[in-house]
Formats: structure tokens, C-alpha cells, sequence
DNA sequence: GACATTAGTATCACCGTGATACTAATTCCC
DNA sequence: GGGAATTAGTATCACGGTGATACTAATGTC
């Protein structure tokens, strides 16, 4: 027996992939298990292939096309198996397809897979206090409302209109273009484009008030 | 060739443990590579057992102590072999151990380790705004200044001491005792103990202030 | 007894948040 | 044509947290 061998298992990855969709989120269930019951995008690494390509891999295969943002989860040990879980943010499609499921019913997916689900959008919330990601989901011109829809997608929380327009102004993330966007009924929307930017060292005092789960 | 088969892999486990101590952040390297050089705990998982437990064992091993909090953290894939890093909090060791090195050597363990305990450290730092594990690297009675140093140590920059307190008896997450600790040279600072307390769900407007690495 | 050192508090200006309420521009429907 | 509904966008205000400054308090050192 080998020094320092350890345990062998085979590696598994599975690919959370949620998208906005009119405010809600939706997870991508493309395939059908034997017994009729949809489930997560999930494949294997190759041979010499870092987890992150495989995961950006398997959820290319599945979707068509390419995911905003994609992270590692977590990894859990069982049966011989090590399952490597990441999620995924993706641009909202127009389609109706069914296997694009709605949140509230990520429970038909069993407790198991429901779990990763609600893992994967609480790593989701955390990326949007940390990176553009929500800009990588609208097209180049938006309007303010489309992505107040993302973020309140996301968080499942409202937003206060006021408080997230003028954080956003005051970050100088977003610039005003000439152009408006009217979508149907209401006054018509300002279309605005982003504005990369180094990020700024926000050093605020600490916070006290741990979040609940 | 059986369907779905998938790599395989050995999968080992890297443990990153921090303590902070005066202020400062210290990596645990208690074992000696065949060239010198120190690094950190690893092994593997047994057959049966879960990654969170194999990674509290090891770390128990190394220490002889508990881990006030352990995590994972990420995984990779490389030449056959899937490592788990799993990163963790400890209180401070009165000991002058040189397995403890301070945070600003722990280049001398090479690239690769040295992103590993960046790695460790971005979560730790996270931990604190999620979970009140300050309070489980202290004794039951502390002094705010000894948690105030906890919390300098582990975000790697000195905070406000009117608004920390401040902070924290609003959040009404400490009660006074009736000692105080006189601790050689100035005023003795009274003695607090920590309340446990469901958490207060804050929900606060969104930040686009990203924080840069 | 003066000084250094650490603990702890008071005050103030500033800024971000969220509530409320308003104006603006469009479509819908009669 | 005209009002209601709808969506976008802004103004104002009260409140609370933050950080700077400066102060008081209690101990040890010289």
C-alpha cells in the first residue's frame, strides 16, 4: 500500500443554473430521470481537465448556450463518489421551455436536489455584492428597472427604487444613453449602458448583524 | 465501460487553520517536507466518512485542540488527484511554536500554499460579517478590546474602537460583567460575556462597491 | 507627582437608507 | 377626446450608522 494513497472515488459534477426571468428565478432542469422526474445538468471531468472547464463544459452542452457567471459550490464525499456542485448565473431566455423551472417549485426536484437549488442562490446573492455579474445578464443597453428586476430576482426581496437608483448613480456604474425604451403600457424607460470600473476598497465598520441559514 | 462512469480520482484533504494572535493572523505548518520546508495538515478522507468530518479529524490530529470553525473552501482537480481545502479559525496559542507562522512569511511556503491561505483568509473574513465565531476564540469573558483584535487580525486592518463598540451593543450581542482584568500597563477593561441571540435579519439596501481580488 | 498607557465616552458632521409623495410620459378603455 | 391605469423618475425628510476628534478614567512607570 502506497504512503499518503487515500481514498479513490469518482468525480461528478453538478450545475446549478439559475436564470431571472420577470422577477423570479428559474433553475435549469434539462433532463429527464428514468422515472420521469427532471434534474440538473451533471457530467463527468476529462482526463486533465480543471473542474471549472468541465463545469463551463457540461453547462454549455446543456444550455446552448454560454452561462454569465459560474462558480464552485461545495464538494461532497458519498458512496465512492465526490460530487463537485457548482451554479451558475444565466441570461434570462425567452422561451417557455419546461425545463427552465420556476424556484418555488424546485421541491418536485426532491429534498436532495432542492437543497443544491437554494445552496446555489444564496452563492448567487453573495456574488452581487461582489461583482458585476448582474451587468453580464442584460444586454449592453438596459434600462434601471431591468436591473433592479435582476437583483430582486436574486435576493427574492423587493428593492426600495429610489435607494437602489442613487447607490447605483453614486458608484458611477452605469451611464444614461438617448436612447428610451417604451414596453408597452407606462412612460417610457431610459436605456442606460455600464460603466467598468476599478472596484473601490469599501472599508465600512463591521457588521453585527449575522444573517439567519 | 460502464455508463456514466466518470474520472477518477484520490481525493485528499488540505486544512488551512488560522489563529489570530495580538492582532496578527498565524497559519498553522506543523509538518516538514522532506526538503524543509513547512506545510500544512493534509490527509484523506476514510471510506465512510464525510468531507466536514475527515477535515475536523485532521485538524484535530494536527492541533491536539478543536477548530472553533472549519469550512470548505474549494476544490481542485490535478494529475489524479481532488483536493478539498477546507479553511478554519483557532484560538490563539500562547505557545511561540514555530509551526505557527505569522501570516507575512507564509510566502516562504511557496505559490501554490500561499494562494491557498489568501484563500482562507477572504473567508474567514467573510465568516465574521455571517456568524459570531469571534466569540468562540475567546473565554467565556473577554474584554472588547481582545475582540476588537480578533476582528483586526482576521480583516488585516484596524477599525474604529467608538463604533465598534457601538455597533455591537446595539446589536445587544455582549452583556457586561461585573469584573474587570487589569492587564499590566493602563486602565483595566471590564469583563463582557457573549449573549447568543437569534439573528436579526438585516436586510439593507443593495452595495455596488465590489470589493477588489 | 508627572507621564505613558490603555479603557471608555461624548459630540459632531456626514452619508446612505427607506418612507412618502410627488411629477412625467405613455397606453388602455370608454 | 379624455380620464384612468401604468410605469418611470425625482424630491424631500427623518432616521440611524460611521468615523473623526477630543475628552475623561484608571492604572503602571519613572
Amino acid at each position: 500500500m502506497p504512503r499518503r494513497a487515500g481514498l479513490r472515488a469518482t468525480i461528478r459534477i453538478d450545475v446549478v443554473l439559475l436564470a431571472p426571468q420577470r422577477g423570479r428565478l428559474s433553475v435549469f432542469t434539462p433532463t429527464l430521470e428514468p422515472r420521469g422526474r427532471r434534474a440538473l445538468p451533471s457530467g463527468a471531468p476529462r482526463s486533465g481537465e480543471s473542474l471549472e472547464a468541465a463545469a463551463a463544459r457540461i453547462a454549455r452542452a446543456a444550455l446552448g448556450t454560454s452561462v454569465a457567471w459560474l462558480e464552485q459550490v461545495t464538494t461532497r464525499l458519498e458512496g465512492g463518489q465526490a460530487t463537485v456542485m457548482f451554479a451558475g448565473l444565466v441570461a434570462r431566455p425567452d422561451t417557455d421551455d419546461p425545463a427552465w423551472l420556476p424556484r418555488e417549485r424546485a421541491a418536485s426536484l426532491g429534498a436532495a436536489t432542492r437543497r443544491l437549488v437554494e445552496d446555489a442562490v444564496t452563492a448567487a446573492a453573495g456574488w452581487l455584492d461582489r461583482t458585476p455579474v448582474a451587468f453580464r445578464l442584460l444586454p449592453g443597453a438596459f434600462t434601471l428597472s431591468d436591473l433592479q428586476e435582476i437583483y430582486e430576482a436574486i435576493l427574492g426581496r423587493a428593492l426600495h427604487k429610489a435607494s437602489f437608483r442613487r447607490a447605483l448613480q453614486s458608484a458611477r456604474l452605469v451611464a444614461p444613453t438617448k436612447e428610451w425604451r417604451s414596453e408597452g403600457r407606462g412612460r417610457p424607460a431610459q436605456l442606460y449602458r455600464f460603466v467598468p470600473r476599478a472596484p473601490r476598497a469599501s472599508r465600512r465598520g463591521v457588521r453585527f448583524d449575522w444573517l439567519s441559514s
